[in-house]
DNA sequence: CGTCCACGGGAATTGATGGACT
DNA sequence: AGTCCATCAATTCCCGTGGACG
């Protein structure tokens, strides 16, 4: 039944994608001046996970580069690198073809992409809303000939921090808004992956169309259901998806999700999740106390509350309530009913 | 009120790094 | 080659503010 794996893959970028025409034609057009030689305007992409804001940024790059032979561009993915040294150490790698030393300085990374960057690059910034601190924003727009593409869930996440000085003097000349797909446009973009990556009659129409309205919007979701069922398929020897797996696989799909967002998790963040774990409703002093004792090189709690907290509940894997003037931490759905053997 | 808790601004400390000078 | 000094990012420390509650 399985033809190819590889399009149901999370890095899979489909070629052409499909149903953001709008969407492609403004990154397009904020790349565009590119082609003439000149820095790009910066644009800013925003809306839920798993709408194709990645999709869209990476594709209008790729068509770029299809126009401008060799056109420098980095991806940073901000989660992973969220701190201004981060960042431009993976502007730089990603920019450059120049070998980078092991660790540089911020500074002599920002002279190495000066130095070696010949006319105009492209950054893709995803989940731009984790960079801590708004200088790399100057950094990056001191770099002649180098703009970027931001991505991230809410509007306001990136510029809260951002003071009227910054925000006049960085223009950010396209912001691009994705909505939610319509259970049609994931249908078939399903459809599409299902042609790619099985054997023919492997899927009906209508186990796609089931699986999509079951995603909430969601792409992502609906193409690891897709790849879930295939699996449970597979290990049933079956040459197709029948119905009756669908929602099995939506199950597996979102634990699938949920997993692969935990093991991004640091050591700190993965403390505190499964101090969450053993206790709910935890509020926050009593959440830190058991946080210290699990972790053996624990931050304060100041800092716990800047860096880390924030990032688990912006990863929705916690949640918060007010109880009369207290917050209390709690997983996201802690209906924790013993199964997840966690392999962590 | 006094207490408990959460929030977050801002100064201080730490630790790594890269010269500059000897 | 070695010492000293400046810089910078990450983290900690200190503390004032404010809501809720008894």
């Amino acid at each position: 039944m399985l033809r190819d794996g590889e399009v149901f893959e999370d890095d899979h970028l489909p070629d052409p994608i499909v149903g953001r025409n709008r969407h492609m034609n403004e990154v397009t057009d904020a790349l565009a001046p590119i082609e003439d030689g000149f820095r790009a305007e910066n644009c800013f992409l925003f809306g839920p996970s798993g709408v194709g804001k990645t999709t869209v940024a990476k594709a209008a790059v790729r068509e770029l580069r299809r126009e401008v032979l060799d056109v420098p561009y980095a991806y940073v993915n901000c989660w992973r690198d969220y701190t201004r040294n981060g960042v431009l150490d993976q502007v730089a790698r990603g920019l450059l073809n120049a070998a980078i030393p092991p660790s540089p300085s911020t500074s002599r990374l920002i002279d190495l992409i000066k130095s070696n960057l010949h006319g105009p690059g492209v950054v893709i910034l995803d989940e731009a809303d984790q960079i801590r601190g708004t200088e790399v924003l100057y950094d990056l727009h001191e770099i002649r000939g180098l703009s970027w593409i931001g991505i991230a869930n809410r509007e306001v996440d990136l510029f809260a921090d951002l003071d009227d000085r910054i925000t006049s003097r960085i223009s950010i000349a396209y912001r691009v808004r994705f909505d939610t797909y319509g259970d049609d446009t994931i249908t078939e973009i399903l459809s599409r992956r299902a042609r790619e990556g099985l054997g023919p009659n492997a899927v009906t129409e209508d186990v796609l169309a089931r699986i999509a309205r079951l995603s909430e919007g969601d792409a992502r979701q609906a193409v690891t259901t897709l790849r879930v069922a295939v699996q449970m398929a597979g290990r049933e020897g079956l040459s197709g998806i029948p119905a009756r797996l669908v929602d099995d696989a939506v199950d597996g799909a979102k634990h699938e999700v949920r997993q692969k967002t935990i093991s991004k998790l640091n050591t700190h963040q993965r403390a505190l999740y499964e101090v969450l774990v053993e206790e709910d409703k935890l509020i926050q002093k009593e959440l830190y106390a058991r946080y210290e004792e699990a972790h053996d090189d624990p931050v304060t709690l100041r800092y716990l509350r800047e860096s880390h907290l924030p990032k688990l509940e912006h990863y929705n894997l916690i949640e918060v309530e007010w109880d009369k003037g207290t917050k209390r931490y709690s997983l996201v759905g802690s209906d924790h009913s013993g199964s997840s053997p966690e392999e962590h």
